[in-house]
DNA sequence: AAACCTCACAACCGCCTTCCG
DNA sequence: TCGGAAGGCGGTTGTGAGGTT
């Protein structure tokens, strides 16, 4: 079939192109016009006759590259939102560096938009820190301070354009000092309470987290584990085979202060993070930093209290 | 003003999987 | 069952823009 299809598009399109006459580099706008307009008349696929075709000196998957992460018209440009980046630390958290599986979940943004910014903002971050960006130290530290403080840019984004915000996390100052350990009613009672309104429900339709499920997984996760991801509170696990089973509650209680069920975090290792946090901070090393003195100290506070129990 | 540095991102590379004859 | 072609994916590199010294 395949062959068969070659020798068509041999005819069809003229003779192999020599690879030594193939293009590499930056596409022009000619190139990029000769691909969408093939692609708009022929569809995509086939990559290799699509190339020829078009009259295209490039290699069939370089045009793929082109079209999927650059020309294809539902490509979201821009800088990622807050709710983007919560999104991927949390998918991240999941799956690795299963970068095409994490796009799935961010319409409009390409799996090499999303390595690129786990590369160059995610790793330099863990870098900084003199901390291996796939080590526990490194996740706990992004969930205590980073993903706090992308959610309060969430809050705000959705109190500014809002009127009437049915989350009040903005009561809770993130990452205010989390109440530990965690009053055991007070988990009990953010769990069960059904006024409990998260701040997903603020920014994504109800069925979005309910869609994010692998159906492919041979995971036996349910979708509500993943319809309470924690950077919004209530039981989250990231998956086990990481080490990492700990679950999270921001309070979002108008009364009560903030809380973090900690149970399960490793402050023996994270304090040695925060000491990184503070002495590249201190040496201002750090710049665009996502953490601040308020968090180290916060930071190492928890930890004291953790060493005390 | 120029040299240097950093960063973001587009593009490439190589490996793996899938498909099909 | 095997081999080749094509597609998919993650890692890496190249490069231009902007900032700093």
């Amino acid at each position: 079939m395949r062959a068969a299809m070659a020798n068509i598009t041999k005819n069809m399109c003229g003779p192999v192109e020599e690879d030594s006459e193939l293009r590499r580099g930056p596409w022009t706008l000619e190139e990029d016009t000769l691909l969408t307009h093939y692609i708009a008349r022929h569809g995509e696929g086939r990559w290799n006759m699509l190339a020829k075709c078009a009259g295209l000196k490039r290699t069939g998957k370089s045009c793929r590259l082109r079209w999927l992460n650059y020309l294809k018209p539902d490509i979201k440009r821009g800088n990622l939102t807050p709710q983007e980046q919560l999104l991927i630390l949390e998918l991240h958290s999941k799956w690795g560096n299963r970068w095409s599986k994490i796009a799935q979940h961010l319409p409009g943004r390409t799996d090499n938009e999303i390595k690129n910014y786990w590369r160059t903002r995610v790793q330099k971050q863990a870098r900084q820190l003199n901390i291996e960006s796939n080590s526990k130290r490194f996740f706990d530290a992004v969930r205590c301070f980073w993903m706090p403080r992308l959610l309060q840019k969430v809050e705000q984004t959705s109190s500014s354009s809002q009127t009437s915000v049915p989350c009040q996390l903005s009561d809770c100052t993130v990452p205010s000092l989390p109440t530990f350990p965690p009053p055991a009613n007070k988990t009990t009672d953010w769990e069960n309470s059904s006024s409990a309104i998260t701040a997903q429900e603020t920014m994504y339709p109800p069925d979005y987290f309910m869609n994010i499920s692998d159906q492919t997984e041979t995971e036996t996760e349910t979708p509500q584990q993943l319809t309470s991801p924690n950077v919004y509170g209530y039981n989250t696990h990231v998956s086990s085979n990481q080490g990492l089973e700990q679950s999270y509650y921001y309070n979002i209680d108008n009364s009560s202060s903030c809380g973090y069920n900690m149970e399960g975090l490793s402050f023996a290792s994270s304090m040695s993070a925060v000491d990184s946090i503070e002495g590249n901070w201190m040496s201002n090393e750090m710049t665009d930093n996502l953490w601040n003195m308020d968090d180290i100290w916060q930071f190492r506070e928890l930890g004291e209290k953790a060493n005390m129990i």
